[in-house]
RNA sequence: GCGCCUUUAGCUCAGUGGUAGAGCGUCACAUUGACAUUGUGAAGGCCGCAGGUUCGAUCCCUGCAAGGCGCACCA
């Protein structure tokens, strides 16, 4: 027997640990569950979100590992075969622009290097940080499978991805269209829906004047962005507005261009807004599109995707930048006396979810993915219980945007990415053909070399693959038919749609198989003053500190203790300091026990006494409560029974009330509340071991005749 | 505009249709004992506001307010 050391010190206790869970044996020890000792039959298997590569880890990430480590090792002690497949993902458009911004501190941009020469930039960005990633999975305690790492750029994954593309695309569920898209302009590339945040903008609502054909009248339309009137192919009106009733169907003039275009009714039209009337540039706005369709009314595209007005706006503004173009046509109606008046105007406009850049609507050619399908079998998976979210609020964000979704459009023209397997001839350009090899010959042209789109797929088209890809699909390799489909996904409500949706829609469209059961959505960590913690607002805490400070138990602890109900938490960090305290508290008490216990005589035969029996019957109680708390996802429920348990039961009461029998002259009854006292110690420290699994770990290996063995693989 | 969440002790949060709980903090006392990273105890709350249901509401219902979030709109 050895003992523990006088006091408990977190730092070379929890490098050695991992070390020890990690080199036991070859390929990452028990981490890995072919490994693992026993005859273990039921799978039990996590795919770990896989964090972006833009930089390291906050403490969402640090929550959600922690949570994910405690459904996989109280399965592991239960007996299952555990996997939990750790990896990283490439985010697309995040990690591009963070990489650009890296590099303009050096004075270097994209342009001058080429693709080539960034996108090797970007694999050394993606070396570092993916590594950094890692390793915090490690100190946070993270039994993960290190055999295993995925990113979603590797090799393999590559293939999945070019699989599921050509797959989609035979299915007709994928196809390439000119449609009002998203666009950035600062990121120079297309978005999905999904990839808009909303900002609240200061702008002016100016009135200005379009006159009647015909007549020496005026009705005033109101816009906040007059630059856009020369996309104009009629004005609108409620059929119900009796202002203007007996113009319906008639002409105004267009101002500036002094082109005619009509006056329509639609019902959409909002007759309190402004002064009723709605110009109508379809190409540049939602809803006008949505009326020029159902007017079959053209579509004049006046921005190109630089950002500056094109040739259809005339020579006097060709070329401007959309403001440039706005603050000339506003002087230009004011001279002329067409412009009634402004008005300040306070409106969400939508920016780019990762630069922050306002997103134009523009008229592009680009690929999308028909929704149809996809919202019935994702509405589906949900509404039939198959797949079920836990807390199950959540269910409605997930159906809300199903309901509302429109065709997704995953090609991006930035470089960093899958690159889509669709080559074009080169003497007919808009001829393409989809395979997953370069062709050798084209056939549309016979002759020339095919030239491969530069477009790259939105990163969530890619990630929506993760949970099946990781274990090898499209192959059906051993991994992938022993481990999917997986159990549990836990992750943040902030990428319910982006992420979860698609994962759900894409592993039964390709497997037929959900891919996964429960959907943990975990709560989210803010400030303490309720603010969002971000590295660019400087409120980020960052999880390494506090390990380094406090000890991962202690943060583990922390993290756990108060994320009561998967609400969103005011961060504090006095509960790691608790947590500190509590490792102090396990430490010391278990030394005690382990002392107490140097000189156990087996032989000896000691009867319980019926409050002994007590003592245990309790304790089982509550070990009953807290499985039953982990299997409903009530993690923090579970610690805070925990935690009560042993310090105010075990230590201050069943402790207490032992000393005076351990000094005693009763051999047996001395032996009699060893044995008591050993085993809750045994048992709290199973229970105690998913939380905090370093100290439970030592302290373990430290008891009389457990010289080798392994809590992490006890039996539960 | 539609919907969701939150509001309980100084702070962070649990909880129950029948006199309010934890952690941290505060105060008093005790102890060199496995543990001062301790123990015992205390102070501290019209359980957001206003109605309703009920013998009884912090809990159920309705309305309101404040804060947060999602979706839609944003001419």
């Amino acid at each position: 027997m050895q003992e523990l050391n006088k006091n408990y010190d977190h730092k070379i206790l929890e490098e050695n640990i991992y070390k020890k869970w990690e080199n036991i044996c070859k390929n990452s020890g028990y981490l890995n569950p072919d490994n693992l000792p026993g005859n273990r039959k039921k799978t039990f298997t996590i795919v770990a979100p896989p964090p972006n590569v833009t930089g390291a880890l906050h403490m969402g990430h640090a929550l959600n590992a922690v949570i994910q480590d405690i459904l996989i090792r109280k399965k592991r002690m239960e007996g299952f075969l555990t996997l939990w497949l750790p990896g990283t993902d490439h985010a697309g458009i995040a990690t591009q622009n963070v990489v650009e911004k890296d590099l303009k501190k050096q004075n270097i941009y994209r342009s001058q290097l080429g693709r080539e020469k960034f996108l090797e930039k970007v694999w050394e960005w993606k070396e570092k940080y993916g590594n950094i990633i890692l390793d915090q999975f490690k100190k946070i305690g993270a039994s993960m499978d290190w055999s295993r790492v995925r990113f979603t750029m590797d090799f393999e994954y590559q293939q999945a991805v070019q699989a599921a593309f050509i797959h989609y695309f035979k299915k007709g569920l994928i196809y390439r269209a000119e449609r009002i898209i998203n666009w950035c302009f600062r990121c120079a590339t297309s978005l999905s829906d999904l990839e808009l945040e909303y900002k609240e903008e200061h702008s002016k609502l100016y009135y200005i004047k379009y006159f009647i054909s015909g007549v020496n009248n005026y009705v005033i339309v109101a816009t906040t962005r007059p630059e856009t009137i020369f996309g104009d192919v009629a004005v609108a009106v409620n059929p119900k507005d009796k202002r203007y009733k007996n113009l319906i169907g008639q002409k105004v003039i267009l101002p500036i261009q002094n082109r005619e275009i009509p006056i329509i009714a639609d019902y959409a039209v909002d007759q309190v807004f402004g002064t009723g009337i709605v110009k109508i540039t379809p190409a540049h706005d939602m809803f006008d599109a949505e009326v020029a369709t159902r007017h079959n009314l053209p579509l004049i595209k006046i921005i190109d995707i630089d950002g500056k007005m094109n040739v259809s706006v005339g020579p006097l503004f060709v070329g401007l930048k959309i403001l440039e173009c706005r603050e000339k046509i506003i002087e230009i109606l004011k001279n002329n006396n067409l412009l009634e008046k402004e008005d300040d105007y306070f409106h969400n406009v939508p920016v780019c979810y990762r630069c922050g850049t306002n997103v134009e609507l523009i008229p592009s050619l680009q690929w999308f993915l028909k929704m149809d399908n996809f919202v019935k079998t994702a509405i589906k998976a949900v509404k039939s219980k198959e797949i079920k979210f836990y807390p199950k609020r959540w269910e409605k964000i997930y159906f809300n945007w199903l309901s509302n979704a429109r065709d997704w459009c995953i090609s991006r023209q930035i470089w960093w990415g899958h690159q889509l397997p669709v080559w074009f001839c080169k003497k007919q350009n808009q001829k393409f053909i989809v395979c997953g090899k370069t062709p050798t010959k084209c056939p549309f042209c016979k002759k020339c070399i095919m030239e491969r789109s530069s477009d790259v797929l939105d990163t969530w088209f890619s990630s929506a693959l993760w949970p099946f890809a990781t274990l090898g699909w499209p192959k059906k390799t051993k991994d992938f038919r022993k481990f999917y489909p997986t159990q549990v996904l836990s992750t943040a409500r902030d990428i319910i749609n982006l992420w979860v949706t698609r994962m759900i829609y894409s592993g039964i469209e390709f497997i037929n198989k959900k891919p996964f059961s429960d959907v943990i959505i975990h709560a989210t960590i803010l400030t303490k003053d309720g603010r969002r913690m971000s590295k660019s607002l400087g409120t980020g805490v960052d999880p390494i500190n506090l390990i380094n400070q406090y000890g991962a138990d202690a943060t583990r602890f922390g993290l756990i203790w108060q994320t009561m109900g998967n609400q969103d938490v005011h961060w504090s960090e006095e509960h790691v300091v608790a947590g500190k305290k509590f490792c102090n508290k396990i430490w010391n008490a278990s030394k005690f026990v382990i002392i107490n216990n140097s000189n156990i005589n087996n032989k000896l035969k000691y009867k319980l006494t019926s409050h002994d029996k007590n003592i245990i019957y309790q304790f089982k109680k509550i070990k009953k409560e807290v499985e039953n708390d982990i299997n409903n996802y009530q993690f923090s429920q579970a610690l805070h029974k925990i935690y009560h348990y042993f310090w105010h039961t075990f230590c201050d009461k069943i402790i207490e009330e032992m000393k005076p029998r351990l000094q005693g002259e009763n051999e047996k009854d001395k032996q009699a509340s060893q044995y008591v006292l050993l085993e809750i110690l045994k048992g709290s420290l199973k229970l105690l071991h998913p939380f905090m699994p370093f100290i439970t770990e030592e302290i373990w290996q430290n008891m009389p005749n457990n010289k080798n063995k392994m809590l992490m693989v006890e039996k539960w």
